[in-house]
Parts: structure tokens; C-alpha cells; sequence
RNA sequence: GGGCCUUUAGCUCAGAUGUGGUUAGAGCGCGCCCCUGAUAAGGGCGAGGUCUGUGGUUCGACUCCACAAAGGCCCA
């Protein structure tokens, strides 16, 4: 007879494949119909605000697989906080000036940029920049991303404009901002100077040659007594020629010890010893030491050279930047040219020669080689200096060379007229480094290295040589060529920026951006004004964004509690945002910094085009879904680096099957169930529903405290151990005999019901910022009787009663009873490997009777309630409590006679059964038996265990696993003595027949 | 070359509890087996690690120190 279909077999409608790619756009639809996100700022609306602010991306290309990273883990953050009792808008930016953009738009028009007019090329660009924010913010929320994605914020937004201006204003009032002539990153090929995060190092071929510079006079060698009119050089080593006619100086090390050496032909020359040797053999000649060392500042001293090609003198300085590692420890000095020459040139009184202009070719200053690209330059200023006797030797080097981001061409250093944030004004740097200490970073070494950046960094250049930004707001008087910044300039220029934007500044004069009749601070002239060129670092930009952002846009303030990015940033955007709010409020923009680490392939390396190991973000949606990819970046210590492949996203697909599953189980068992109505409370729950509830708990506690810390792969792995080890191979299996076999409405099917309600609901939730679009999914698929809600995004985190967990007695027991469990599995596998039975439903277990074993594992259970937990815990047919008499088994009663002698008795118990087995025909009758003794005591027990057993570190329970006797219910598939042989019900045990009683049977 | 960081089973992660001590854990994957009433599912058991390497401190180090290798970010 079937009986099926007097079961209640699991329903639901929430399929087991996942098609995310295709359901994923669908949910979309949903969150974007009903405005969810909207709909969780107003219920969160008068919660107290935390505002993770984020960090805005340019805006010239499709998003990449960090940018994915980032706004994943962005998104994970808001939403837990938004569930857990804060107020949390999350509204994005992009980052639309500056030279990336600019070269993008470039590219894609075609643009010919010497010829085009400024405004129509910022016309462009700015319709370039906003094609990919639209681009990019379908990519981002493709991705499940939640926030005002109608009302981002833009950095070419009129009101960010003008806020940018008025930044500039309050750090010029401050006294921060001057304009300097300072070497900077030049590209020739851009005609702009660059910042740091702008230069990449390659590999580069350059010259090196060794250069004599003729010494003129000198204190040394006049102490040595060394004839003036012999050949006497100072030998430097460089890989810039072109550099040498901006030379001014040569520079030693201070305590190094230099020498003389002459050559085979006569002539002498000054060099550090310790690189004579290395100098000899780069240069393939013989030099011979000729006097004692002597110091570097000896040699220094008041000598003087003639500059190798130039009407010019070279001194001699010191410097203890200068290294022994490569070289002649005598270092050419062309502080035009060089940071560390240009500092030494202050010290020095040096001029500062720049005998470069910005397309790279020589000026008047170079003389001969006037009008020469510095390529040719180089090779005409060796030639030349072979020519006069001056070059000791030349030859190629390969070594790391400074290299334009965008173009990848070589850059140069050149001074030029900047504009700069003064770092050291008003002790800036200092009290930026003492604010880190107020900041929480994530990791903690995020604190040491901002710190170090922060020491280690120059006077921030502000300005750039482009026309794709926001100009500098300052004015030259065409009488006195002063620069003009005023609180009244800067305010008009403001307020021109705030309605018509900056491309008032290109398209208006400067007579009409400043106040109508305005003179001359300095000169009071009326001959007019010339406007800056210059416009402004993309830094400042997206470094004032939490002046421009959090303070002007509705729903946010200032300062933030959160800034997320990549470890970049330390130089980047975290520093200029400390520095600038520094600078005008004196607290940090934020709270605590978080950081996450690069993507990387699955070798290790970090993703180049060159390599050919990019991978695109959409294609990972189009194969597994925005889920997936959601998975595993809360699946990996995020703070590290990432690796990521095909092999590590099927891996998490995997297991985000086990917990889909997991979850449709939990929903397909509650089809029949009203929580209102048929929820069973939690003292009559059964002792493993308790336990359920105990674990559940326990998952809510640990998992809030790691979402709370950024530890999302903890979660990912608590909640997968939870779903696998406490539900899949333990609660929900023992569970499918009661959900199935048991009256719908019975006390003991409601208790689990009421349990698994609990569970999924709370899976729902812990999972929901992870798993946005599967949760909304089965939230979709819920009976609508579970559901106040109209998405799974609008939840609050899941809380228990405290009694929930479990007091000290409850936990003890079942930390002891799970390895019991453990223990009779292995018994059980025995008797599977022996073919004795197949499947745990098929075995009786034994347990000798000992009550202070007893009362050590289960406390003051009964033997009763030992009895009923174990079989239904085990999923076996039987669990027998017995003694052992006089050759008989005896079931133990509630107040069995105790005799003494487990381990005796159990030896007699395994003979017995063997014996069973020998009559019933077994082949092997010994090996239908299994039998272990579990260590009640073990020694590795915490202490907690302890004070709640007895002290006796020897006793142990002896079990027992044999097959089961009797008949299998058909309906249940338990092992009872008989089995009905009435029609309506035959094959049905005891408790079946029951259940069936009023059901048809078809 | 400098600063900061990473390196525990094939993969992703725990842990080594504020100051070193007996057989270093999990999930996935893998192998063997079971079930067919979660079924392109579910269950059981098992095999996998000289804790990147080398030296040192110590009675004893995966854990402390030094150096090195590989990789990453930033800077020169």
C-alpha cells in the first residue's frame, strides 16, 4: 500500500535552481517599483544618523571589478546599519573632472585639444562624464546596491562648484594656500604637471654617463698642496644629459669619505672611495688613489667648478641624502629639475633654473642646445661633452623611471609656477597626525600608515594645466601682476559658479565675475584683471566632498562616521579629506576608516590589461549573478587582498546552494503554518526544538558582533556552519520523521514548525545585506501571513528572549549529547561497513545504565526523557536503557535497580546480542555488534563542564549499536515489534495507525 | 631603495585565547558508502597540513626575535 500521500511532504514554490541572472532584474524591478530604499529611509528616518560617505569614482569608463568590490562592501554596511537601529542614507558620487575624464572624452569625440575652444571641450568632457555615470550607476545597481541613485552627487554640480570655491576661499583666508615655483611631475606629451597618484614606474632605458666638472678653486686642494694648473674633476654620474644646463651645484655626503684617483692619461679626479672601485669598472678605466680621504664636507669646502658646457660656475654642497650605492657620491644638483635638489637649493640660496618649457624642449637658458627635444638633447650633450674632453665614460641603464598614468610616456621634473596647501601652516601636518589617534581604522595598521604617509608628504600642489575642472578663483592685476584672492573675489566668483557653474570662469571676463567696480587690493588700478589659468587637482575636488556632500545635501550631515576604500586612499582621498576638513574645522570628516584590499587573480597578481587577467564585473553576473559575486566578497578577509577566479566563484555557488536549500526546506515545512495560530510557546516547545532555539540564538549574538566589526566573512562561515552542521545534518533531518509522519496539526509538528518559522525568518534577516536579491526572493515565495513587510529590505534585526539561549544546565547537556551523538554515528558506521544495516533507522542502540554517567551527560533527565531525545536525535529505531542480570537484558524503569559493573555488563550485553545474531543466521555474528565507551569526561572539557559534573575523570557510557528487531513500519520506516495486519491500516505501527485514523488512504 | 601589509590542509577562512606547553579546527572540494518522502537535493564515514623558508632565544615555537623568499598597496 502507498502511504505517501498521508504524509506531509514539503510544498513550495520557491524553486531550487536559482536562475539568478534572469530573477535578479526582476527583483530590481520590484525594489525600483515600490521605492524600497525610500521606503526604508522614512522608517528609519527618526533613528540616529550614520553616514558611510562615499568616495566618488571617475566617471570615464565601465565600472571594474574593485569599483564592484568597493560598492558591494558599501552596501553590505548600510544595510546592516539600517536594520540594526540607525538612520543610514547612502548616497554615491562620482568624481567628474579632471584628466582621466578629460582624456576619455578626448578619445571617444575625437578632439583635437589645441585647436578646440575651452568651452566646447569642457562641453564634451562633461557630456562624456555624465554618459558614464549613467553607464556606471546601472552597473552599481545592477549589483543590488541600495541608495538615492536619482540625486547623486557630482562633482560638476553647480552647488559642489561653488562649494569647492568656497573651500578654497576659507583655506586662502586661512593662510594655507601660496604660489610657488616648485619642481613638479611634468608630462610633455599631456603639457601638464602631474600628481603622485598620477605617475606609474616602468622599466626605461636611459643614458648614464659619468661627467667631469672641472674644479675652479678649492680650500682642499689648496691644503694638499695640489697644483691648480693640474686636470683636477669633480666626477658626477646622472641619466638625465638633459638635465645638466640646469645644474648649479654638485653635492657630497657630509661624513662620507672621498678621494682622489688618477686616471692612465693624468687626470684627477674627486669621487667618494667607496665607489671607486664600482666607478672603475662601470667606467672601464684604471683609477689610482693619489692622497689620503678626506671628508665630504672637507671637499666641499669652498670649491667651486666650472659648469662642463655653460658660462656658469657649479658649487660644491652637502647633502646627506646623497647614497653610496650608486654613482660617484657626487651628486649633479639641478634644482629645476629634482625634489631633493630643489629643497638643497633653498638651503644653498641655489637659483632655481628651468631651462625646459612645457612641450620638453630646450629654452635660451641651454645655450647651444637651445630648441632641442630633451631625447636629442641628450644625445647632442653627450656628444658634445665627448667632443670637450669632458665625458669619462657613457652607456645605457635600464631602471625604474617615472611614467604618465595615462599616456605612459617618460615624465620629467620641472619647476613651474604651482599653487599649494601649505602641509606645515598652522602645525596642518601635526594635527592631522594627532587626529589619526581619535579615528578608528580597520585594519588597526591603517592608523601607522596614514601616519607615515602624512610625515613623509610634500606641500600639496593644487593647481593643474588643463581645462576640464574647476578654475582657480584668482585674479592678476594687469598693473601689478599680484594674484588676488579676497573674501569678496571669492564670494563673487562663488556665487557665479552656483548658478550659471564653472563655465562661467571660460566663458565670462574677468571684469564680469568680480564685483562691478572693483580695484586693485595692492595697486588700486583700474586697468582690469587677467584670470588664473590654472584649475584645480582632482584631490581637492573629491577631497572637500564632505563640505561639498555632507553638508549641503539633504539627507546627509557632517561629519561621517565611515569612509570605505581601497588602500590607495591612504594617499589618496582619506588624506585629503583629513587634510582639507583639518584645515577648515579642525576634526577629522570621519569616524573610522575601513579599507579593503585589492583584486587580484587567482595566481596572486594584481589584474593588467597587459596580462591579459581582467575580468569584467557583468560577465560574472551574466554567468552565476550579482548574489554570487555578493557571496564571495563576504566570503574572503576582505582587508586582504582578494583573489578571484572561476575556481573560487564555483566554490561559493556551491555553497550558496546548501544555503538556498536550506532555506527552501525550512519554507516548504511551513506551507500548512500560521504563525499566529499555531505557534506553540516556548516552555512546551520539545527539548531539541529548545536546542534549535538555543543555537539560533547564539547565531544572532555572533553574527551581530561581527557585522558590526566588518568581519562579513565570519558571518558568511557562522551562518554556513549553522546551515550544514546544526540544521542540514542534525535538527532538520532528525526533524523529517515529526514534520512527515506526525498529525499536521499536532502539538509535536507545531513545536517544530514553530521553530523552523523562527529560524528561516532570522536567516532571512542575518542574510538580507549579503544576499539581497535571494532573501527578497524567498521573502516573495513567504505564505503572506509571515509578512508585515513589502521587502525583505525593510526588516530589523532578529531578536530572541533572552531565556532562548539556554541556561548553563541546558548548554552543558547538549554539548554533551551532540558528541554522543558524534560517538554512535561511528558505531553505526561500523555496522554499515559490516553490511549489518544500512541506514541508522535500521540500528538499536544500547546504553548501559550508570546513573552518575547519567547525570553527568543529561542532568536530571529521566530515563524516559533519555530514551525519547536519543531515538529521535539519532534518527534510529530504538534506544535502550538496560542492565545486565544474571545473563538477561533488562530495560531500566524510571527507578531500575542499579547494579554495578558497566563495563562488565556491557561485554555481557555484546555476547548476548551476538548470540541473538548467531541464532538468527548471521554469517558473522561478531560483527553485527558494535561498541565504544564515550568519555563523559573528557579532558579537554572546558571549565564550565566541570563545576557541573562530577569529578571523576574515568567513567564513561558503554553503548552498544545492533541491528534493530522487529518490523518496518511502512509508513514511517521505524523498526517496531509488529506491525498492524488490519486492512485499512496493515503495515502500519502503532503510532501510524493513529495518525492515519480519519485520513483516506488511496 | 623606503613605508605599510599578507603568507595555516587543493580552495576560502578559524585558531594558536593580554605574557610560547600535550593528537592545529571548520566549510567547500576530494574518496568510499547510504538514502530516494529537501531529489540537478539529503545523510554517514574518511583521507588531506614539516602552520612560506632559514637561523636564533628556550627544557619546549605554528605562536617570540632576526634574516630571507613570494605577493600586494603606497612612495622614491
Amino acid at each position: 500500500m502507498d502511504y505517501s500521500k498521508t504524509l506531509n511532504l514539503p510544498q513550495t514554490s520557491l524553486p531550487m535552481k536559482a536562475s539568478l541572472p534572469i530573477k535578479e532584474p526582476q527583483i530590481l524591478e520590484f525594489w525600483e517599483k515600490n521605492q524600497i530604499y525610500h521606503l526604508v529611509q522614512k522608517k528609519t528616518a527618526n533613528k540616529s544618523a550614520r553616514i558611510l560617505h562615499d568616495g566618488p569614482p571617475y566617471s570615464n569608463g565601465k565600472i571594474h571589478l574593485g569599483q564592484a568590490f568597493n560598492k558591494i562592501l558599501k552596501d553590505i554596511v548600510v544595510k546592516f546599519w539600517n536594520m540594526t537601529g540607525f538612520h543610514s542614507p547612502y548616497v554615491p558620487g562620482w568624481d567628474t573632472h579632471g584628466l582621466p575624464n578629460e582624456l576619455e572624452a578626448i578619445k571617444t569625440f575625437k578632439l583635437d585639444r589645441r585647436s578646440i575652444h575651452p568651452v566646447e571641450l569642457r562641453k564634451k568632457c562633461r557630456e562624456s562624464s555624465l554618459h558614464y555615470v549613467e553607464i556606471q550607476k546601472k552597473q552599481f545597481q545592477r549589483l543590488g546596491i541600495q541608495g538615492e541613485w536619482e540625486k547623486p552627487y557630482l562633482t560638476l554640480d553647480h552647488s559642489y562648484e561653488a562649494a569647492i570655491i568656497e573651500a578654497f576661499g576659507m583655506m586662502s583666508e586661512k593662510g594655507y594656500i601660496y604660489r610657488g615655483k616648485k619642481p613638479v611631475y611634468w608630462c610633455t606629451a599631456c603639457e601638464t604637471s602631474l600628481a603622485e597618484a598620477e605617475i606609474e614606474y616602468q622599466e626605461k632605458e636611459s643614458p648614464s654617463i659619468f661627467v667631469k666638472f672641472p674644479i675652479k678653486s678649492s680650500d682642499l686642494l689648496k691644503d694638499l698642496k695640489i697644483s691648480q694648473n693640474s686636470k683636477i674633476y669633480v666626477l658626477i654620474w646622472t641619466t638625465t644629459p638633459w638635465t645638466l644646463p640646469g645644474n648649479v651645484a654638485v653635492a657630497l655626503h657630509p661624513e662620507e669619505t672621498y678621494c682622489l684617483a688618477a686616471s692612465s692619461d693624468g687626470e684627477v679626479y674627486l669621487l667618494a672611495e667607496k665607489r671607486l672601485e664600482s666607478v672603475s669598472k662601470a667606467a672601464g678605466v684604471t683609477l689610482t688613489k693619489i692622497c689620503d680621504g678626506f671628508s665630504g664636507s672637507a671637499a666641499a669646502s669652498n670649491t667651486v667648478c666650472r659648469h662642463p658646457f655653460l658660462d656658469r660656475d657649479s658649487v660644491l654642497i652637502t647633502q646627506s641624502y646623497v647614497t653610496m650605492e650608486d654613482g660617484t657620491g657626487c651628486v649633479h644638483t639641478a634644482p629645476g629639475h629634482g625634489a631633493e635638489d630643489f629643497e638643497a637649493s633653498k638651503e644653498f640660496h641655489l637659483p632655481v633654473l628651468v631651462p625646459v618649457d612645457a612641450h620638453g624642449v630646450l629654452t635660451e637658458e641651454a645655450g647651444l642646445f637651445k630648441g632641442l627635444f630633451i631625447q636629442d638633447a641628450n644625445e647632442k650633450i653627450v656628444e658634445h661633452l665627448r667632443e670637450t674632453r669632458l665625458l669619462l665614460h657613457s652607456s645605457k641603464i635600464s631602471h625604474s623611471y617615472p611614467h604618465c598614468w595615462r599616456c605612459r610616456k617618460p615624465v620629467i621634473f620641472r619647476a613651474t609656477e604651482q599653487w599649494f596647501v601649505g602641509v606645515d601652516h598652522r602645525d596642518l601636518r601635526k594635527k592631522s597626525i594627532a587626529a589619526c589617534k581619535e579615528i578608528k581604522w580597520y585594519p588597526g595598521w591603517g592608523e601607522t600608515r596614514m601616519r607615515a604617509s602624512l610625515e613623509q608628504r610634500p606641500d600639496w600642489c593644487i593647481s593643474r594645466q588643463r581645462v576640464w575642472g574647476v578654475p582657480l578663483p584668482v585674479f592678476y592685476c594687469l598693473s601689478c601682476d599680484k594674484p588676488i584672492v579676497t573674501k569678496e573675489t571669492v564670494e563673487s566668483v562663488k556665487r557665479h559658479f552656483l548658478e550659471e557653474g564653472a563655465d562661467s570662469w571660460f566663458s565670462k571676463t574677468a571684469a564680469e565675475l568680480l564685483p562691478v567696480g572693483y580695484l586693485c587690493p595692492f595697486c588700486q588700478s583700474q586697468k582690469g584683471f587677467r584670470k588664473e589659468n590654472d584649475i584645480f587637482d582632482v584631490w581637492f575636488e573629491s577631497g572637500v566632498s564632505h563640505l561639498a556632500v555632507l553638508e549641503n545635501h539633504p539627507s546627509l550631515s557632517w561629519p561621517s562616521h565611515l569612509y570605505l576604500e581601497g588602500p590607495d586612499q591612504y594617499r589618496g582621498w582619506f588624506q585629503v579629506s583629513l587634510l582639507s576638513s583639518m584645515a577648515v574645522k579642525e576634526i577629522p570628516p570621519y569616524q573610522q576608516v575601513l579599507t579593503h584590499g585589492w583584486t587580484l587573480d587567482l595566481e596572486g597578481r594584481a589584474m593588467h590589461k597587459s596580462i591579459g587577467n581582467v575580468i569584467d564585473p557583468m560577465d560574472i553576473l551574466k554567468e552565476y549573478g550579482a548574489d554570487i559575486l555578493r557571496l564571495f566578497f563576504a566570503s574572503v578577509e576582505f582587508k586582504n587582498d582578494v583573489r578571484i577566479g572561476e575556481k573560487v566563484l564555483k566554490d561559493v555557488a556551491e555553497s550558496y546552494r546548501k544555503i538556498r536549500n536550506t532555506c527552501r526546506f525550512l519554507l516548504a515545512n511551513l506551507y500548512d503554518f500560521h504563525p499566529e495560530h499555531n505557534s506553540v510557546s516556548y516552555i512546551h516547545l520539545k527539548e531539541i526544538d529548545q536546542w534549535a532555539l538555543s543555537r539560533l540564538y547564539d547565531l544572532i549574538e555572533e553574527t551581530k558582533k561581527f557585522y558590526e566589526n566588518y568581519d562579513f566573512h565570519l558571518v558568511y562561515y557562522r551562518v554556513l556552519n549553522f546551515c550544514v552542521q546544526d540544521l542540514s545534518s542534525v535538527y532538520l533531518d532528525l526533524l523529517k520523521d515529526r514534520l512527515y509522519t506526525f498529525r499536521p496539526d499536532s502539538e509535536e509538528r507545531r513545536s517544530a514548525q514553530t521553530v523552523l518559522y523562527r529560524i528561516l525568518m532570522t536567516l532571512i534577516c542575518i542574510l538580507s545585506p549579503i544576499l539581497s536579491f535571494t532573501t527578497e526572493e524567498i521573502w516573495q515565495n513567504l505564505p503572506v501571513a509571515f509578512k508585515d513587510h513589502i521587502s525583505v529590505l525593510l526588516l530589523e534585526w532578529p531578536a530572541l528572549p533572552v531565556e532562548h539561549k539556554g541556561d548553563e544546565i541546558f548548554r552543558a547537556r547538549w554539548g554533551k549529547i551532540l558528541g554522543l551523538r558524534e560517538a554512535v554515528y561511528q558505531l553505526v558506521e561500523v555496522l554499515r561497513q559490516n553490511k549489518i544495516v544500512r541506514q541508522p533507522l535500521e540500528t538499536c542502540v544500547y546504553l548501559i545504565y550508570d546513573p552518575s554517567v547519567f547525570q553527568a551527560i543529561f542532568q536530571d533527565f529521566s530515563v524516559e526523557k533519555v530514551k525519547s531525545l536519543l531515538t529521535e536525535l539519532l534518527i534510529v529505531s530504538d534506544v535502550r536503557i538496560v542492565t545486565v542480570e544474571n545473563g538477561e537484558i533488562k530495560d531500566v524503569a524510571a527507578k531500575g535497580r542499579v547494579i554495578p559493573g558497566p563495563t562488565a555488563q556491557a561485554d555481557k550485553l555484546k555476547s548476548i546480542l551476538i548470540k541473538e545474531a548467531r541464532s538468527r543466521g548471521e554469517e558473522k555474528p561478531e560483527d553485527s555488534v558494535a561498541s565504544l565507551a564515550y568519555d563523559c569526561f573528557p579532558q579537554n572539557s572546558s571549565g564550565k563542564l566541570e563545576e557541573i559534573t562530577s569529578s571523576d575523570p574515568t567513567q564513561a557510557l558503554q553503548m552498544i549499536a545492533a541491528k534493530a528487531s522487529g518490523e518496518k513500519c511502512a509508513r514511517c520506516w521505524r523498526m517496531v515489534e509488529k506491525v498492524s495486519t488490519e486492512p485499512s491500516s496493515s503495515g502500519l505501527c502503532h503510532r501510524c495507525v493513529k495518525v492515519i485514523e480519519g485520513i483516506p488512504v488511496s
